[in-house]
Parts: C-alpha cells; sequence; structure tokens
DNA sequence: AATAAAAATTTACGCGCGATAACTTTTACT
DNA sequence: AGTAAAAGTTATCGCGCGTAAATTTTTATT
C-alpha cells in the first residue's frame, strides 16, 4: 500500500492517468475495464493509498454492494458460526456484509428491517425469530428488497427459503434410538420459538407411526431464548415424575439437551449407552457446545456449509438476474448423525 | 408511521412547515431545537414516511453517529453477550453501532479497522485479539479515530482501556479453594491468545506465594480459539499423568474449564466438592454456559454491566469532549466469585 | 488493410444532505 | 415595554461520486 493519501477519485484518477468514469467502473466491478488499464489502475493503488468514498458511491448507486445478515439470536453459537460463514462468503464475491442480531426480540428484528433498508442493500439473507416474528412487516419488507430466508422458514415470505430437513434430522434419530434400544420420548418446548421445533415435532410422531410405537411428547414450559435453562427445569420435573415410557429421551434441539444432560447429572441420573446407564439422550443440531456436553450429545448436524452456501448463491442469483424468479424456491439439506456417548 | 412516502428532507420538511436546515439540525440532534419545533417535525414523522439518507447525511458530517464495535471472536457467547450489552447502550445514546468480529484471525482483524476508516466512525470501542495482534497496524488506527479498548488490554494503544481486574478473579478463586480444601494448580494454555492471561497466571503464583504454597502452573500446547477443546485434550494428559499436587484445579478461563470438565466425565473422574469427588475445578469469566457443565462450575463472574456500560462512557467522553485526553485511563472492574458445584 | 465492435474519454448533470452567512422572527429577562 | 440572545429562515455552495450521452481510441474480425 502506498503512502501518499488521496483525496478523493477525480485526483486518484489523475495519478493513475485514467479518467474517472473509467476508474469508476473498475471499483465497481474491476472485471468491466480492459486487463491493461485494470493493471494501471491496481498499479496506482500500490502506489497511493485510495478509498473511495463509501457514502458518495451508495448515494447515487442503483444497486449497492452492501448484504445485510440478520440472526434471531447471536449468543447462540450456532448463529454465530453460520453467519461467520455467509459473512466470508459475501466477502468473497465482492460484497459488504453487516450483521444483526434480534437478540430474540421481535419489535428489535423489525427495527433493524428498517434500518436495513435505509442501507439500500443489495440483498439480505434473514434467519427471522420465527412465531413471535412480526409476519406481516416482514412480508413489506421484503417486497422492497431480495430477501432469501434461512434456517427458519415463514410461509411466502422472501424469494426463497434455504434450511436443513427436519425430517431428515428426526427420523435418524429415532431410528437409531429405536434400532439400538427403544424408541425415544420426545422432549420439547411447549410454546416453540422455532418453527423447525413444529416440524421436529411431526416428524417425529410420524416416525414413531411408521415404526409402530406410540409417541410420547414431553412439553416444558418456557418462554424466551433461555433454551438450555428451560431445558434443564424442564428435566427436573420430568425427572422427578418418571412417567416416559421408555429410558431413552430425544430431544427437539441441541440446546434444550445441555440443559437436560445438566438436570441429569445433578440428579445422579447416568445418562449414555453403557450397562450402568438409566437414560439415553439425543438431539438435533450438532451445537458448537454439543461435543463437550456430559456425556458428550449424540445428535443430528446441520450442514452449515452447504446451507450457507446455497443460501448466499441463492441471493446473488436474485441479485444479478435482475430479481424475482416468480416461483419461490425452499431447499433443505439433509442431516448427518453424530453418534457420541449420551445415546 | 405515515403512509405516504417522501423523498428527501428538502419536501419532508415543506410538509413539517419547517426549513430544511433545521430540520437537519433535528436529526442531528433532537435537543438542539425549539420544543414546539421538535414537536411539529415529530408530528410530520407520524404522518409521513421519511428518513434521512443515510449515505448523504454522513458524506459532509464532520461526526458521524457511527460507532464500531470489534470483537475477537463472536462464537464465543461471552463476547457475543457484552457486544450485545454495548451495541444497546449505543442505540440508546443515539448511535449507530456496527458489529464485527475478527474471528480470531490477526488479519481479519486490520481489514476490519480498514473497512471501519472508511465508515468514519465517530468512534470506536475494540477487544482485540490480543498476543497475535498486530498493534503496528492498530496504533495507526488509533491515531485517527477515537479508540477505547476493552476487555484485552494492548500497553499504551487507544485512548482509554476497560476490562476487568485479573488479580481480582484469581485472587479470590484461589482464596476460596484453599480455605475450603486445597490450594490448586493452575491450568492455562501455553501459549495464550490473551494478555489477560499472563496476568491470571501471575496473580496466580503471587496470590499462591503470599499464601505460603508452592505455585503449580500447568501450561497445555494448543494454538488458536478452540479452547474447549484445547483444555479437553490438556485434561486428558494431565489426568494421565496425574502428578498434580492436589486434587484442586484452577483453569485460566471457562472455556478451558468447560474442556477440561468434559474430560474428566469421559475418563470417570468425579468432580466436586463431595466426599466421593477425587478433584475440584474452578475457573474465571462467568461464561454464559458454565453454569451448565457437568458439574456446574464454580468461577469468578465479570461485571459485564459495568464493563460495558464504562467502555461506552468513556468513549461518548471522548467524542463529545473533542477526544484526547492526554492521559490514557486503566479501568478495571473486580470479579465477583460464584460458587457452583464444581469446587 | 478495412471495418465493426468494444472500450475508454470528455463533458455535464444531479443525488441528498451538511455547512455557512446574512437576515428575520421568537423567546427570555430586566 | 424594551432589548439581547436564541432559534428559525432563505439562499447558496460543495461533498464525492454515479450516470448518461456523445465522441474518440483501441481491439478484434474478416
Amino acid at each position: 500500500m502506498g503512502d501518499v493519501k488521496v483525496k478523493n477519485m477525480e485526483e486518484f484518477a489523475a495519478l493513475s492517468g485514467i479518467s474517472r468514469p473509467t476508474v469508476s467502473k473498475y471499483f465497481n466491478d474491476p472485471g468491466s475495464v480492459r486487463a491493461s488499464t485494470r493493471a494501471r489502475i491496481e498499479a496506482a493503488l500500490e502506489k497511493y493509498d485510495y478509498r473511495p468514498n463509501i457514502f458518495a458511491m451508495n448515494q447515487n448507486r442503483k444497486l449497492t454492494k452492501n448484504i445485510g445478515i440478520v440472526v434471531p439470536y447471536l449468543a447462540d453459537p450456532f448463529f454465530a458460526e453460520i453467519a461467520r460463514n455467509i459473512e466470508q462468503r459475501c466477502i468473497d464475491s465482492g460484497y459488504r456484509p453487516t450483521l444483526f442480531s434480534s437478540h430474540g426480540n421481535p419489535e428489535l428484528e423489525i427495527e433493524i428491517l428498517d434500518a436495513l433498508q435505509s442501507l439500500k442493500p443489495a440483498g439480505v439473507l434473514f434467519a427471522p425469530l420465527g412465531r413471535a416474528s412480526n409476519k406481516a412487516e416482514i412480508e413489506k419488507f421484503c417486497k422492497n428488497v431480495p430477501t432469501v430466508l434461512f434456517d427458519s422458514n415463514l410461509d411466502g415470505i422472501g424469494e426463497a427459503f434455504v434450511g436443513s430437513d427436519n425430517f431428515s434430522f428426526v427420523s435418524q434419530t429415532v431410528e437409531y434410538m429405536t434400532r439400538t434400544g427403544a424408541p425415544p420420548s420426545f422432549f420439547e418446548m411447549r410454546t416453540p420459538a422455532n418453527p423447525n421445533a413444529n416440524k421436529r415435532r411431526a416428524a417425529y410422531i410420524e416416525m414413531m407411526t411408521r415404526l409402530g410405537f406410540e409417541p410420547h411428547v414431553i412439553q416444558v414450559d418456557g418462554e424466551g431464548w433461555a433454551f438450555e435453562e428451560i431445558g434443564r427445569r424442564g428435566a427436573h420435573k420430568v425427572l422427578e415424575d418418571k412417567n416416559h415410557p421408555t429410558d431413552a429421551i430425544l430431544c427437539s434441539n441441541d440446546r434444550l439437551a445441555i440443559g437436560f444432560l445438566s438436570a441429569c447429572y445433578e440428579r445422579g441420573v447416568k445418562v449414555g449407552r453403557d450397562a450402568d446407564c438409566v437414560l439415553r439422550v439425543a438431539s438435533n443440531d450438532d451445537h458448537p457446545f454439543s461435543k463437550f456436553t456430559c456425556p458428550a450429545l449424540t445428535t443430528a448436524a446441520h450442514d452449515y456449509d452447504r446451507v450457507s452456501e446455497h443460501s448466499v448463491d441463492s441471493l446473488f442469483e436474485l441479485i444479478e438476474n435482475g430479481k424475482r424468479p416468480g416461483t419461490r424456491a425452499e431447499t433443505l439439506f439433509p442431516a448427518r448423525l453424530i453418534l457420541r456417548a449420551s445415546a
């Protein structure tokens, strides 16, 4: 990088010996100028310290290079990881991602979308809160900005949805537990924040019926996004009552399972597949911490990479093809069973 | 909110019956206009749908309302939580925070600062990676932008530092373990990413010496930010060798401890203060997940609230007082001991 | 070498707002 | 009521760049 500070594009164009409009074209899309001019501009970039003014750039541009990434709850490492993955892909493609978290708050979620509008984003990758989301407002937003939903679907909203196949998750965990032990009870929140939870419950019931067993759903109380604590308290109640038909529990998601295992430990209930274990616990998500629970959690893993890759690719296709595809694609990726000690 | 879209401030000013420069003043600082005009503008805001164009706003402003928040590793819920706290405080004060994560990568850290410069931020709240950070580049950045460092200090860099008092953490955990059992060995990474780790080790040695015991530091190998895995592997080695003088372990931080406890469980080493326990494990940080380890982790808690409050306040003081205070304040907040089952 | 197509240049305008200066109106206070 | 200070108004400029049209130069094709 250079040492001489260059004030504006006019000056930089003069220094590089190229006209300003061409330099402008270069910054908008380096591939749109001839290789020889590109080389001259890049040589000048090495020599002088110049970056176009972002604010002036975006003011009159019809399509900015800004991408909004919105996740429901960033303190959940699952979303932090997927956000990171998506963020990197955007940067690699020459876009400028900005990360937002709704922090579990539906009003904040709408405020974020409002603020995003004024950034004139080329597109938005959006994992909604789910049940609590203000769908009318979100729909309004999606009419103005090309949006790809991920992780959590809202029917008909956004240009596309990319997520994981909940049936694939639950069918594998149920099948595994049944085959290697007993058919599990299903442990979940009574009023889940996320629509995936409902699909998982339905998949559980479907699978159990298909395999010829009676489904048994345990629903615990609790609101908000403190899933571990909800799981822990719920587990204490469940373990006290002891009215589950088998010694197998399938948690709707890993964060509930983390709480569940913590309660088991507190009560001295040994979990795992050893002979002296009284309970087997499995779950879904392959949360970054699920490897470190006690015992380590058997779970079904999201295909992080493919979900984020396909989300980003879908959005870029939308952006580059002038948007509005007509049909709303819903892409689901299958899960991968991760066997650990808990079941 | 209104329904009629208003194109620009000119138009909005006409609709509200106020001159454009006054409306401009209002958006810059609502308190700077008379209460009666403020009411008229706000009435018009209710009636019409108008928001100033961010890009045009920031283009010519000497001081924007942008605040950069940079954390080293967002997939660590500790940083996610503190970032959220800081973010909210910025918004409440009328600023526009943008969140960035260095993802443990020193080059990315510098890229983020570079990108931040072009956002002309009024100020930056910055938790550096630490040892791996490119200090020369960071120092250069801090010369251009008022920056408050938090969590992790870099000597002399930035206008102020706000963090936790590592001696307060370690002295309490060491004192507690010693008083209620035996003096602990200290478990840490050989080449810690973070300068706090060095301060904690020093504090441990100081405390042990003061109490009349021989310090015993266990250093495990491992690079990067996968602390849990490093802790787990390190613990397996340590537990195999069994050459620790007492049955008490103090981990440098909670994420290492999470891995340590996971290894203990895997080996059937019972941790806690019950009679049948062979090991006590404590740690420092009060990580959001430390409540759910098995057993729940005894640790020393950061004062999240005060650290983030004071960081933000320091920065705003810098910004509003025209910056450059002359002396670089370092503020450390004490820890609070959290007793749980592990020690 | 002739011709068409592609790329770069020149020129000019405008985006939406911040900032300033000179002037007028409203408020606060003796 | 009189006066100074505070706040609002009108007018105008400029920020740094995108964009478009008309023109010229370069490259590719036969």
